[in-house]
DNA sequence: GATGAATGAGAATTCATTCAT
DNA sequence: GATGAATGAATTCTCATTCAT
């Protein structure tokens, strides 16, 4: 009751110092307990301040995450950027790339279910400085790409945005049982079959051309489909 | 307040058709105002019936958008069979699959919020029967991709589960931004870029590059549309 | 969905079969829930009968336990009278009774507590059957206590109803833990405990009148509590 | 309507002032309504609070009762614990204890029916500080008994927990049916009567006959009321 | 700058009982 | 006599956010 508490008294760190705690707090609590579970009343206790000072810094609850989400985007593009520059070669960087993608799921589950099924969700997710590191997040991916076209690696007829989106939503289907606490996946492994499977693709090639029927075959088969679509219409 | 009794009284329905009036209730009021926004005493003005009566025939708020959502996923597996049965070849059959998801999304984006935003991140997810009858709806592209690989025109080398991922989460990633209400996207357009990225690949084939502009795929492309227009005269 | 279900439809009962299925089916509900957690619905499903036809026979939920108990009762006094025929002598009677109670509510102690916490306590218990009963339970002690003053064993100077308060009440906080699931009693000790207790008070006898203080004594020591009183009345 | 805003705004109230505040108003709801009855929304309406500020301070209803009685219980303890200071002898002491008791169930009997069927049947009562305090309440009547028995005056080879059981037992037996609102009973009558069968016991004594109308007895009776009157005037 | 008391709005859920069929 | 669909009323509890001190 009397004397100095144990607890810190309106003790006045700088302003930088004071977001930086409460940003670590929320990043733990919201890990801990996802966005709807996490507490404004534990992640001001965990850092230490009153709740209703929290708002000093941050517009509310929402913008908090995004703050915190951000935040975690800037130090993996800074460590992306670092690792990438000593990896060469198309398939290389793009296997790096996904790999990464991959091992980040892997690593931190919690965070990345914060940003797919609640940031991302938001009404004006497009107009947040998260939308716009996410978009450089991928484009790294998207240049190696282009880089690969350039080179004459890679087809220049296929939209660069569905590779994209290819590959991304192809890591998050794939991860999606994990993120729910179901199995686990190998980053290693899973990276390369995506490669292979982008790369390659699902239609066989080397042998291609022999096997397949010659041009007037299928002209052939198509016609007929059209006859007997004109023909029983309702079948 | 004056006129006749609007609303009718006890008036009793069979079980079975006092569940579809309010799984039609329910079904439009979580297309509007989504699942937090959805009311139950909304659903049950609209279903004619009185709030707690909906508990007769639903464990809960969740439980009725689970049904609802099943209920949903039957009648398209339904569809898909017939409309699936007039299509041939590989190609054009996974055209087919994956433009049908990709109307289903642009036709229902408030259903596939749902699903994707709800129902699939519920913790107990995995042993919903609408987690089965997804993965039935995903079935059939499997089993194309399957019988693509025994008559020799598909790789049999990729794991097939990643090729469902590739497909659907290429599918969510390129139609999130629509789901977010921007912008809007052509099913028609986004189906043969899917396939052809899928089939083809990202690399170059040396036996590609003549080809090119293939007037058999395109003609194919072309009977593929008109067998779905006879398959789905609405669309 | 034809032919004859393996419920039974509509089978007609005797009333008296039917309110005896019920009340059978209720008494277990009632046992293994408590009163507040018995649903109707569980009761009906257990007597093999529809909900509301409940109420054909009992007049609510209230009514149900209350004739549950009833029957109980009636069960028990049978029983008592029966037994208590055999024994002879005061003190052998009263611990009978008394360890009979206690082996009630060792054996029964939901029914027990269905009776203490909420028949009991209902507004309208004491015009109930129930209480009649109660009082015809406890009467059979009261009458062995009057034997005992007729046959000059014991005191005629006691509140008859006062020895039947303290001999049930004594039992019920006795066993209070037991009732709320902690711990365990051995009904023959306790009944044994309690009888000597009741026979015997709790003050000396044998060595009494040596002991205390005479009565010149006594008054010289009261008179000085009441100067003690009047000197320093708010010491 | 009109006039002066009624209800004050936002009045800042030290933790400690609020806590007391909607204390007394819990207090007096539940002793009016009773526990279902009583409405939380009433209780914050009178503490001049709104609804959720009351879970500020209390984790829930349940929690509301069980500080409510404890208040109370502490109230009382420090109460006895002054008149009995005041009080001589160990059939005086005694008296003064199941005086006390009964009094208090004549003056507070809504708290106590609180008390017996709520509180004491939830589950987990026994880990409630309230069930300590009612030892703490109890523990006095058997440190009274203990200090006879060590005296001489009372026998030694009785189980003193069963002392306790036949006392609070006896009481709360006794005044069952103006607890239920029907008739009435004079604490000072009831309490000589159970003393008296306490101690004496039903069994007549030889010794004792002869003193039957105990002169000393009685007027030891009527000191023990005198000093009750002292120590508590208002009684 | 810090504190923490006060706010506020409502939404899901329960189940005994009734009564149309 | 049986059925089971329909009723309905009311309450607890939550927590982000504000703002008087």
């Amino acid at each position: 009751m009397a004397g100095t508490g144990t607890r810190r008294k309106g003790l006045r760190l700088s302003r930088e110092r004071r977001v930086a705690e409460i940003m670590a707090a929320a990043r733990a609590v919201f890990r801990e307990k996802g966005y709807d579970e996490a507490l404004l009343s534990e992640i001001a206790e965990r850092a230490q301040v009153v709740e209703g000072n929290i708002y000093r810094y941050f517009d509310n609850k929402r913008d908090l995450l995004v703050k915190v989400i951000e935040d975690w985007y800037e130090t993996m593009l800074a460590d992306y950027d670092q690792q990438l520059s000593r990896i060469h070669g198309t398939r290389a960087r793009l296997n790096f790339m996904i790999w990464r993608h991959l091992k980040t799921v892997h690593d931190e589950p919690s965070l990345c279910q914060l940003m797919f099924l609640h940031l991302r969700t938001w009404p004006d997710y497009s107009s947040t400085a998260v939308h716009e590191l996410n978009r450089e997040y991928t484009r790294r991916t998207l240049d190696i790409v282009r880089e690969g076209i350039e080179a004459g690696e890679l087809r220049d007829d296929v939209p660069l945005r569905l590779v994209r989106d290819m590959i991304y939503g192809c890591v998050e289907h794939r991860t999606w049982a994990y993120l729910r606490g179901e199995g686990d996946f190998d980053p290693d492994k899973v990276a390369d079959d995506i490669v292979d499977l982008v790369l390659g693709g699902l239609a066989r090639h080397g042998a291609r051309s022999e096997e397949r029927p010659d041009i007037a075959e299928r002209l052939e088969n198509a016609v007929a489909r059209l006859e007997r679509l004109s023909a029983h219409p309702d079948s």
